[in-house]
DNA sequence: CAAAGAAATGAGTGATTACTCACTTTACAG
DNA sequence: CTGTAAAGTGAGTAATCACTCATTTCTTTG
């Protein structure tokens, strides 16, 4: 059978970016997708960000997704597979690698100054946290309940994310651009800045009326300025 | 001059400390509290702060509490009843009069800069929070699934925090203290950044080794230095 | 002490949960 | 077409859930 177009009230919206980082993963691994089992991501993703993983119920994602709930654990062997299936691949594409890349041109680029690297950072990370709101909203909700993200986080964060970054604020810092304090200092501001305009702008009042471009400006300068030497 | 010498760094297993917003709240309204009442309120906060609340269980409360699982209900209606019980009086004490009234003394001496206030504030926010840990861990894991949360949060900032605090902005914007921005934008910045600095210091990485005064003194001059006309 | 009411109990309730399995349907290569 | 493996189904299951209630234990007070 074709898809039954029976419901269709809620959604239409952008899945295909919204679950950008989990499809991915499929299509990196070379793994086959059925129509189904995306319509399982689809609704769990849904299910689970409005009301969280433990109040999630497996009939109602199954419901949803207009499928059996059989179906279900034929894809994923229990409800916890099915949630790492989701919240993983985000958690890898957090560290995302463009921006790593991204940040190692800049680094090389003798022009450029702190200010420019948040802001390509911080820009580009809003993109990201934008295709994946449900995602990093089901992450940030589950991450203290279940040791496997905060495994998979601390890593990312201490292999790769933090020694990068704090190699950038060494870079600055000797260029004169930012006071000489400790790294993880200047990456909590930086980070809970950034973290705290992409909440707020995402989750916590996303219909306000909002002006990335002079909110992320105005965050540049006042970093540049509270770091001067 | 308030602060009693510290007897250890961990005390976050001693409840009188733990659940004082709780407590408060009896005190005040002439409650009287049985000792098995105030065993279940205990355990509800450490089991609902583990694992969540749709994850707990009464019956594990009620062991843990050391009473039968009736006793819960005698006192509650409800288990969401007792999550309100919990989490609505520190919502209360969040924006505490405390604050307000030193804030009010801050607007009025004319020697005191934004960074005092700041410092002022941090301070007092920080402790509250190393007193409530638990509790307002469970309030930051709820509140996106409780409207009742949402709607006393929502309140308490609008009509009582927001106010205060712009007052104040304007008062130091108005004195060449700090550059004139939407008070909205720098109210962010200066919350993502306190805040920032408790999760961290007390609910991310408790263990690590913090001076809590250097960290506040550097934040101060950061911001200072960020918000300078 | 005794009466009375409040506090506490724990077995019992129906609803819901994640998950299973025998079975049917679909997809597709030969 | 036929054979076969994968995909999908949904009734069934044991466990657990929040919550009730008839009964017992404790506390207060005249």
């Amino acid at each position: 059978m074709k898809d039954e177009q029976v419901k269709g009230e809620h959604m239409l919206d952008d899945y295909s970016d919204a679950l950008s980082a989990i499809f991915e993963q499929y299509l990196q691994t070379d793994t086959e997708i059925t129509d189904k089992q995306r319509r399982i991501l689809e609704a769990a993703v849904e299910i689970f960000s409005e009301k969280g993983y433990a109040a999630a119920s497996t009939s109602e994602i199954a419901s949803r997704a207009g499928v059996a709930e059989g179906t279900i654990f034929k894809h994923y062997k229990t409800k916890k597979g099915l949630l790492l299936s989701i919240v993983s691949p985000t958690i890898i594409k957090l560290g995302a690698p463009v921006v790593l890349r991204k940040l190692e041109k800049i680094l090389e680029a003798p022009y450029e100054t702190f200010g420019d690297f948040f802001r390509a950072l911080l820009r580009d990370r809003l993109e990201f946290a934008r295709k994946n709101t449900m995602t990093l909203k089901i992450l940030i909700q589950e991450v203290s309940y279940h040791p496997e993200f905060q495994a998979l986080l601390e890593e990312l964060f201490s292999e790769r994310i933090f020694p990068k970054i704090e190699k950038a604020i060494e870079h600055f810092q000797a260029k004169g651009d930012i006071k000489k304090l400790p790294s993880t200092t200047i990456l909590r501001w930086v980070m809970t800045l950034g973290l705290g305009y992409v909440g707020t702008r995402l989750m916590i009042l996303p219909d306000h009326e909002w002006d990335d471009e002079w909110e992320i400006e105005q965050m540049v300068e006042f970093i540049t300025k509270g770091l001067a030497p």
